[in-house]
RNA sequence: GCCUAUGUAGCUCAGUGGUAGAGCACUUCCUUGGUAAGGAAGAGGUCACGGGUUCAAAUCCCGUCAUCGGCUCCA
């Protein structure tokens, strides 16, 4: 007998050799139903397992990330179980389950390619495959019957993966005539899954190398009922709607002009007027953070660079030198603005009395990015950093870190950009060599960022060697609309540009000490900032637009909520605004032509500010029947100026 | 840069070799307390750009540019 303890702490005695899935049945019936992967001491299995020894068992469901992540793990073996029907010979990379279902990595062949056209036959394929109520078999195999196995039928991609692998450790999957290199764990069955969906394809090279072959990657998603995939999909509709790229178009923020260049945002008036709000902003808070701002030109002398090593890393990617009519003569657009506040920090002989010194600036820096990743504002070939250096001794580099942690959580607090996530990038300890700097300052600089984070409660994952290699730093990244991952803010401690560049400060031992650099940017760019921060609002946060101008953005099944809400903050202000009824009728539902007339809630413009009346429109430009509510962008400013105040109390008495 | 897809009116899109279209938006006028309204008329397009095939190209072929979804890279 063994004892099985639960999540509860219960502890329940079974034969040895039980399964998960057999508990799940002792336990109930239903739960024997939901039940999709158990995780064994922390680890996670297959159902039909056999548990051993004593062990503690969590029963995974849908709901648990795990037992989703087994789910769609079967499912894209599930997939290339249908591919390997449909495509004789195709050869497979790997297919792992991912936030949002998962994908698989596959080589149709020479000449042959799966396109958007075939995932209807393959979406019947695996229905028609489930159909047959295939069990997931887990099998140990050696490696060299494993490699033996996969080279028959010439998978020489899996070959490859199983030569990495240590002898002993290899197991696969089975079910019908499919037979996959994997650790697991899978659910029992292939009639667990009900609704399959295949989302689209893509090119992706095989193990991440582009000087490799390029695969076709197929990213799928299924789901234990049809009804949970029907809503899946109307959510990814949903989402595209709040799109900035979508957003930026209809409330004419800003645009792209073929003839300008491609990647190079055009900010028009009402994006000019919302970017300004929130650089206005931020040098508010920077003036009461001691920084000085300073301005620098848009282009440096190439010589800037090769000192800074810049030209190095960008010279031949990027935008080339410019000529002047003196031979010889090259400029280069900035692709940074750290060089230049170097320069600035050179003018005058430093005390250590005069550090730390913080240098900011809302610089225009020109990446050539590779044509095939511009997207939006989120990336793109001209944007402007809200940057600021700050030179300090490597004993202020804690007390500067928290400072700027402080700017950061008052930025996202008071723009209600709560979801993000925080990543500590330090040194590969195993291969110091790459990185520049003393060992003596590395560990305090790293040790100050942990700590930082940790005394401001900080919730970050530590990536050993992604730091930079001229030193750690610290990045907050935020998901849009879609899920995708950006990085907006990030703080940098650099030992680098000050060697290049010879910084020193005279000590109170009258010696010449090397400063440290800070660099850090709490929005990131301005450009992805607001594209983010437009996903983010969409249809829940008024964006000021101008002072005499508020749209609420576009709308989705919570229309009704938003325009009571929106009513709500006018009669705060004293303007009776009222909800237009027939939305009503319009319901959860609104069809998707309906939505296309209701590109947002309502502007209001200048005019009737007297009589203080609104009602609130679908659309409209404004020029009757609307009122000016200068009241309430004042209201957003006072907003803000609150959050701030209260997180400046909060320091305080830390 | 690579793989897939797309590019037609201000917007959303139809149009598979034979006279460039629809809805919304726009302009003028009319009607109307059934109002995210109805009617009449109008304006608006080198069908991304450049070659080619053809009697004839938005449509087929090649190239370029841009955009979408990814990969690599990155704020």
């Amino acid at each position: 007998m063994i004892k099985i303890t639960f999540p509860d702490g219960s502890v329940r005695e079974y034969e040895a050799g039980i399964t998960a899935m057999q508990i799940a049945e002792n336990i109930s019936p239903r739960l024997a139903q939901e039940v999709l992967a158990a995780s064994v001491n922390g680890e996670t299995w297959d159902l039909t397992r056999p548990i051993d020894a004593d062990a503690s068992l969590t029963l995974l469901k849908w709901d648990d990330t795990e037992g989703k992540h087994a789910y769609w793990h079967s499912s894209a073996h599930l997939m290339a179980e249908a591919l390997q029907e449909l495509y004789p010979g195709i050869k497979f990379g790997i297919g792992p389950a991912i936030e949002n279902g998962f994908y698989y990595d596959v080589d149709p062949g020479e000449g042959v390619s799966i396109k958007e056209g075939d995932f209807p036959a393959i979406e019947k394929k695996m229905m028609d495959l489930i159909a047959r109520k295939e069990n997931i078999v887990r099998q140990s195999i050696s490696k060299a019957d494993a490699v033996n196995a996969f080279a028959k039928r010439g998978e020489s991609y899996k070959v490859e993966l199983i030569n990495d692998l240590a002898d002993g450790t290899i197991t696969t999957y089975t079910q019908g005539n499919f037979t996959d290199l994997c650790r697991g764990p899978h659910i029992p069955n292939t009639s667990y899954i009900k609704a399959v969906k295949v989302l689209s394809a893509a090119g992706a090279y095989w193990r991440g190398d582009e000087k490799r072959p390029q695969l076709t990657r197929l990213y799928g998603i299924t789901f234990p009922k049809k009804k949970l995939l029907d809503d899946y999909l109307i959510l990814l509709e949903e989402a595209k709607k709040r799109d900035h790229r979508k957003i930026g178009k209809e409330l004419d923020l800003f645009a792209f002009s073929q003839n300008v260049g491609a990647g190079l945002p055009l900010w028009l008036p009402k994006g000019t007027q919302l970017r300004l709000r929130l650089e206005d902003f931020l040098k508010k808070i920077q003036r009461e953070f001691d920084y000085e701002q300073v301005m620098t030109p848009h282009i440096g002398n190439k010589q800037l660079y090769l000192i800074s090593g810049h030209y190095e890393k960008y010279g031949k990617d990027s935008f080339q030198p410019i000529h002047t009519p003196e031979e010889g003569e090259e400029f280069l657009l900035k692709p940074m603005n750290c060089p230049h506040h170097c320069e600035i920090y050179k003018v005058a002989p430093r005390s250590y009395k005069d550090l730390p010194l913080r240098l900011a600036e809302f610089g225009t820096v020109y990446r050539y990015e590779q044509s095939g990743e511009l997207h939006g504002l989120t990336r793109v070939r001209g944007f402007t950093q809200d940057d600021a250096h700050i030179f300090c001794t490597p004993d202020q580099v804690k007390n500067e870190f928290l400072k700027v942690m402080d700017i950061i959580f008052i930025i996202f607090k008071a723009l209600d950009f709560e979801n993000f996530e925080a990543q500590i990038s330090l040194r590969d300890p195993d291969d110091k060599e790459k990185y520049i700097g003393s060992d003596e300052n590395w560990e305090k600089a790293q040790r100050a960022i942990i700590e930082a984070c940790e005394e401001k409660g900080l919730k970050a994952s530590v990536e050993l060697g992604e730091a930079a290699f001229y030193g750690p730093k610290l990045d907050f990244m935020v998901k849009d609309a879609l899920g995708r991952r950006w990085q907006l803010g990030t703080i940098q401690v650099d030992y680098n540009l000050p060697e290049r560049f010879e910084l020193e400060y005279t000590g109170a031992d009258n010696q010449k000490h090397r400063p440290v650099m800070i660099h850090r940017a709490p929005f990131g760019s301005m450009e992805r900032f607001v594209a983010v921060l437009i996903e983010h609002t969409a249809g829940k946060f008024p964006l000021w637009l101008s002072p005499d101008q508020v749209a609420i953005l576009p709308i989705s099944e919570k229309f009704n909520d938003y325009a009571h809400e929106a009513a709500k903050t006018l009669k705060r202000l004293g303007i009776r605004a009222e909800v237009d009824d027939r939305n009503e009728k319009i319901g959860r539902k609104i069809r998707d032509n309906e939505l296309k007339r209701i590109p947002y809630l309502l502007i209001v413009g200048e005019k009737e500010v007297e009589n203080k009346e609104v009602s609130v429109r679908k659309r409209g430009e404004g020029d009757k029947g609307s009122i000016k509510l200068t009241t309430f962008a004042e209201e957003l400013a006072r907003e803000i100026d609150e959050a701030m105040n209260s997180n400046h109390q909060k320091n305080n008495e830390l």
